[in-house]
DNA sequence: ACACCCACAGAGGATACAAC
DNA sequence: GTTGTATCCTCTGTGGGTGT
């Protein structure tokens, strides 16, 4: 049937010519193409024994000129990454048919060719069905192929990028061993299944699909399997969860209503494990810088004192936090399988950086222990109303309130107009302590003083987690000209500070650790601890600061970058509510919980919680981080002696502090 | 829909073989 | 000897099947 194209006698088996019939007679007479032909042309019936000449049968007889293109790449590596480039867009993949080989004149020769090029060659026993899409392979030659020739100093890449035969499916293509490993990432951070295939089915408009934006459940699960992810710890769907709680708590009050508050802060950009679950099956949240804040409501508190252990391999980082028991008694580690461990037989270590690791061996503490040298903790705790901001210093019993700061609305100048005598009690219905208090991004703020070496007329700030951008080398008052203090953005006395479009504006309280060098100073804030300054110095000393009649001295305007301008703000959104011992979930909304009640309680925990540890080395570290807690504890232990003391139900472990050996309260 | 099991397609490497 | 291709083997990823 090829004869009549160029008056020759063509073999449609390996496309060779004849200029007689015989002679093409005897060609497939003399038994060459007994063995089956593999090369088979994806637009005819035409048959070839190999690929060469089915190349030349697609360009002459079908009058397709395969598109052929040259590169260039100083690396191998360079070219892969180029070929993976070139696949996604493309919409396919190149695959190796064999190995490797060198050539004589020192390159090694790989030849990729088209993933869907040639025949589906069952395997097996047959006992299964074949895909329902039908295999990979096209049963044909598709043309599309890369010859690389990769030497010492230089990659040459020859390839043809007309595909024959095929559609260019993205669908057909397997997942990207980096896709597959952030999303196994996220399964073993417990992600929810439904969330990982909301956030990749949902790519932005702009963008091309790709094999990972076809996702599906049972992807999810082939990567569960293949990462060896604990299955019973994927959280696969929220009924799981519902049927998990159920079964796993006991019907302590039947008909009690339980609540599980999720705090979702819209800056946040943890999107990866927000969520992990503790013993009890309720959901928490980390804190973006690491810290975890925890309140559960009900009558099984958990609360999360420290901040996440990381363990990473190669493929996949994975998280741990220290979480209390219920009655803030005992400390167990929640691993990245939502399983909980003993802290028995590890310590926590606090590294300089603000990272925490756990350590098996004496010496391994030893020497984190020599290596760390940073000094106090500062807590700072932040009004969540633009209008009003609220200072906590943790030291002692000091407490700046609402009405000694105060920002008016809109854009006006806040005043630092005056401060008294720092209260020493939690005002039970304030109402801007009470939002304060609800857990947000970060409620909590811990800043480390660190190296504050003698005879420097310096103070460095550093964030345990992330290092404040902000003028670093910050002269006290005293110990500079006005010129410099104006430079350095340090207010001057009787002046008023003026913050400029701000509404992420935060004050908050520096103290330093004892010694004759420290201070205390108002630094502003963005939210993120990104911008960071100090505007005023309020005394060198603690007495000094504690002098009822003083006065904060305030001046310079104080412009603070409002970067992306989004408000702050924390969501309340009632995730899962029902009812005990009823069938199904009921979604009930219940009211806003006084916050100041609930603060006193958490407060308590943490006490607890930190009384509880009587090894001394973990107790020493633990402080380490916490150290501003003790002193919110402090502050809490005073003001309980001049408000209602709490009830004891709410505060398990408070009766036996005070009776015994804190240290062993708990356990 | 989940929780498995497991067949097997497909990729890649080593090697053999054949054509040139 | 060089090069293209086939075959075999191993490993990984995919997906069909089935009981719950």
């Amino acid at each position: 049937k090829h004869m009549e194209k160029t008056n020759e006698f063509m073999c449609d088996q390996c496309g060779r010519t004849f200029q007689k019939k015989y002679n093409l007679i005897k060609h497939l007479e003399s038994g060459i193409h007994d063995v089956s032909e593999t090369v088979k042309c994806a637009l005819c019936e035409f048959r070839a024994q190999n690929r060469k000449i089915m190349g030349e049968h697609y360009q002459q007889f079908h009058g397709i000129s395969l598109k052929e293109s040259n590169a260039y790449f100083k690396t191998a590596d360079e070219f892969y990454l180029w070929k993976n480039e070139f696949e996604s867009q493309t919409k396919s993949r190149f695959v190796k048919m064999s190995s490797s080989r060198k050539r004589k004149n020192g390159f090694i020769r790989s030849t990729y060719f088209c993933h869907r090029d040639g025949n589906f060659i069952p395997k097996g026993r047959n006992l299964r069905h074949l895909k329902v899409k039908g295999s990979n392979k096209i049963n044909a030659h598709c043309p599309a192929k890369m010859d690389v020739d990769i030497g010492e100093r230089i990659v040459i890449v020859s390839y043809i990028t007309t595909h024959l035969g095929h559609e260019l499916d993205v669908t057909r293509m397997s997942l990207d061993r980096t896709d597959r490993a952030v999303i196994a990432n996220k399964l073993a951070h417990r992600v929810p299944f439904e969330q990982i295939l909301y956030e990749i089915n949902s790519p932005s408009k702009d963008s091309e699909l790709k094999r990972v934006n076809y996702l599906t459940r049972k992807d999810l699960w082939n990567i569960v399997d293949t990462f060896k992810i604990n299955p019973k710890n994927v959280v696969y769907s929220k009924t799981r969860l519902r049927r998990k709680k159920k079964i796993e708590k006991p019907k302590k009050e039947p008909k009690r209503k339980r609540m599980c508050y999720k705090y979702t802060n819209q800056k946040s950009d943890n999107t990866d494990g927000n969520e992990i679950m503790v013993n009890n099956g309720e959901e928490v949240k980390y804190a973006t810088d690491g810290q975890v804040i925890a309140i559960n409501q009900g009558d099984e508190e958990n609360i999360i004192i420290c901040p996440v252990l990381k363990e990473e391999n190669e493929e996949y980082s994975q998280e741990y936090a220290l979480v209390s028991d219920e009655t803030g008694g005992t400390y167990y580690i929640v691993n990245a399988e939502g399983e909980l461990e003993s802290i028995s037989g590890h310590q926590v270590m606090y590294t300089e950086d603000g990272e925490v690791k756990l350590c098996e061996t004496s010496s391994e503490i030893r020497n984190e222990e020599l290596s760390q040298q940073t000094q106090s903790v500062l807590l700072v705790q932040e009004s969540m109303e633009d209008n009003v901001h609220e200072l906590v210093t943790l030291n002692e019993s000091y407490c700046l309130t609402s009405d000694q700061v105060k920002k008016e609305h809109g854009r006006s100048p806040v005043k630092l107009s005056k401060t008294t005598t720092m209260n020493k009690t939690f005002e039970p219905d304030n109402s801007d302590r009470n939002i304060a208090f609800v857990p947000k991004q970060k409620p909590i703020v811990h800043i480390n003083v660190n190296e504050l070496p003698e005879n420097e007329q310096t103070i460095r700030l550093i964030k345990t987690e992330k290092e404040i951008d902000c003028d670093l080398d910050i002269p006290l008052k005293e110990n500079s000209s006005n010129e410099e203090l104006k430079n350095q953005q340090v207010t001057g006395a009787g002046e008023e500070l003026e913050v400029e479009n701000s509404p992420e504006y935060e004050v908050t309280i520096a103290n330093y650790e004892e010694g004759e060098e420290n201070g205390y100073v108002i630094v502003a804030a963005d939210e993120d601890f990104n911008q960071c300054t100090v505007i005023s110095d309020i005394g060198p000393t603690e007495d000094e600061f504690d002098q009822s009649d003083y006065t904060l001295k305030t001046s310079e305007n104080v412009t603070l970058k409002d970067e992306d301008s989004v408000q702050s703000t924390v969501k309340e959104e009632v995730v899962d509510t029902y009812v005990m011992d009823e069938e199904e979930s009921t979604v009930v909304l219940e009211e806003e919980p006084q916050w100041n009640e609930k603060r006193k309680e958490v407060l308590h925990k943490l006490l607890n919680v930190h009384n509880m540890i009587n090894n001394e080395k973990q107790l020493k570290f633990f402080s380490k981080n916490i150290s501003s807690l003790e002193h919110v504890l402090k502050a809490l232990s005073k003001s309980d002696e001049t408000v209602p003391q709490l009830s004891e139900s709410n505060i398990p472990c408070e009766k036996r502090q005070e009776e015994g050996n804190p240290k062993n309260s708990c356990r």
